[in-house]
DNA sequence: GATGAATGAGTGTTCATTCAT
DNA sequence: CATGAATGAACACTCATTCAT
């Protein structure tokens, strides 16, 4: 029998979870800037102390926070995901499932959007993050090798299938959009009309 | 002819620069939530207390500095704009032009990219803002009019026009992604065949 | 047998008496313009931060303290506090009860004088303080019904018996004024004069 | 002919006058504690270095307004004062020209109040005040010789003919109390009963 | 005489973190 | 495991005052 002295701890599931919700609670609402450990302490309902035992320090705490949420939404883009079925297919599910996702996670998907563009970001390791989204890059390789869709950079074709979603989605930046289905394939049609061959 | 460079005891541009300068440097090196007022005044050259001369407060200073940079951004954006020429050049100018500007001024918009994405975003009166790009959308409605360009959601068109060349632009989000001339065209195209009807 | 003087990580009286006294201390030098948050701090021995363990701000600080001497001056001036028994014998334990204490606590009324002519004296109830010493105005009122004493005022039946007192034995204002047994009584003879009918 | 470069100074009557009221207006606004050399440059319309054509220092702005006020009341106080007449009229009328000065000039008084009893007040000789109101004195040695007033410490007498007054027309200690005509006479009937023999 | 600019030293307060209990 | 208490260091900001103009 193996026990993880320092990184399992007792597992009050209770506080772990209390505490995940209140770091995305707190910085949504008042930025990173000004969020404290002290705060989301408090908001969580345990000492500032306590939260030391869930997590090494802040950075762990914010880092920790955005890995989880960024599983969990890798888990439900892909969810029913069957890379062998028609490529457009293949994408329009995950926008439909993205909308959803933020929709009903809409806290998460702010908190994300938040630390992916601030400094923290850096404490990531990318590539352990991308390797969540692994197969739709896949997907893409092959609808390149099959000619349908574009030949080029891969940076490129991300930025017309992933980002503009993202946008849409992000009522900072898209306040008008309604995320309402029409909108939602009309959006995809756009999408699909940039990386197509 | 006598030029006074230094009116020692006046309003002193350079110290004006100065404060702009380090304010970018300090917030793109460690991040809006560790900048700190001292930080970006020692950054300056100047103390503390100088700069509550120049600005009202923290938020008045990151704010300023912001609007500054998207006017200047918008000044180069549309320089030798010519609304009345084809709609495919003129996107493909600013294109060209955010590109440069990237390029030249790449702290510049790494500033504006993580103040954007900041809780202090909700400081600015965003309509100020989008003032400066209003010449661009007035085209693009021209486009939709002409049947040129899909008659979708403003939002949907933004942000396969404009989002986009900001991600890739973004070495944050694209580090493989090369600014070359061939690049950029490349990517446009994608944009192109994304609004176009 | 073991004793904890000190149980170290728990509230402190030690540290919390400390505060009390450095408050009142500084104040009492250097008065409450110049006095500061971090002055009281080191002279009680702690880091300023702990001061916010106990007090919320400086001002509840300043209030707190202020509160705390009035009640101790009300227990002590309403020791062996008799209303049924001869009226001019009560109001003559109070003067003596009052310049016994201004005598042991000089530093304790200084602040409490000082304090009540500054405009922190707008944070504090009066109420709740005049209800210390509310039995002596009940007296007051047992001697106008008595015809013992005029009747008149409140406000200036109170001029004359409790302000003198605090004027003669306030240094600042009396430096002259002996505080010696007899000219406790004279003083309190011409109290009596004043008010008795 | 002679000229104080360094007392004397230009004069500018409108400026002076300003940063007296401005002075006391914003002391009795604020405070001591927060009032500043700014604040009252800007209430009073000028530039702080200005302030300092005017006034030394922060401390002889300070106490040059109260001494100032101090004179011109004395100057009230006195007015018509007839050291011959009987000695009742003679602090009657005091009593009436002390509450004629508060009733009309509140703000000076209020200010000279809250300065004597701030830590500023260690700044005046206060023997120099208290020659304004030497006559005063006499005529009370006077009462005494004659065998009219009580032979008691002379701290005592004032305790009763002169700080009561202030206490009753203080508004910060006594809100209810109406300074009528009536009110001011009944009041000075206590304050002759205290001291006469 | 009048002032806007400048600043070192200070303000009240919160920070992330540790530690004894 | 959980925590209240403690703190040095930092925070944003204001101070009284000076100085070149």
């Amino acid at each position: 029998m193996i026990v993880y002295f320092k990184t399992m701890r007792t597992r009050d599931d209770e506080k772990q979870t209390a505490l995940f919700k209140a770091t995305i609670k707190v910085v949504n609402e008042i930025g990173f800037a000004t969020s404290s450990v002290s705060k989301i302490a408090k908001e969580a309902g345990v000492s500032p102390a306590t939260l030391y035992v869930y997590y090494k320090n802040k950075d762990d705490l914010l880092v920790s926070t955005y890995i989880d949420i960024k599983q969990d939404m890798s888990r439900v883009l892909l969810a029913g995901f069957d890379p062998d079925g028609p490529l457009r297919d293949i994408f329009k599910q995950v926008w439909v499932h993205m909308f959803d996702y933020i929709s009903k996670n809409s806290s998460y998907f702010e908190y994300a959007e938040q630390f992916a563009n601030s400094p923290y970001s850096q404490l990531v390791d990318k590539r352990e993050v991308e390797k969540y989204f692994e197969p739709l890059i896949l997907v893409l390789q092959k609808g390149i090798d099959q000619k349908i869709i574009k030949d080029v950079n891969f940076d490129i074709l991300k930025a017309f299938i992933f980002y503009p979603v993202m946008m849409l989605a992000n009522p900072k930046h898209c306040q008008d959009f309604e995320t309402s289905q029409a909108n939602i394939e009309t959006a995809f049609g756009l999408a699909w009309d940039a990386i197509k061959l």
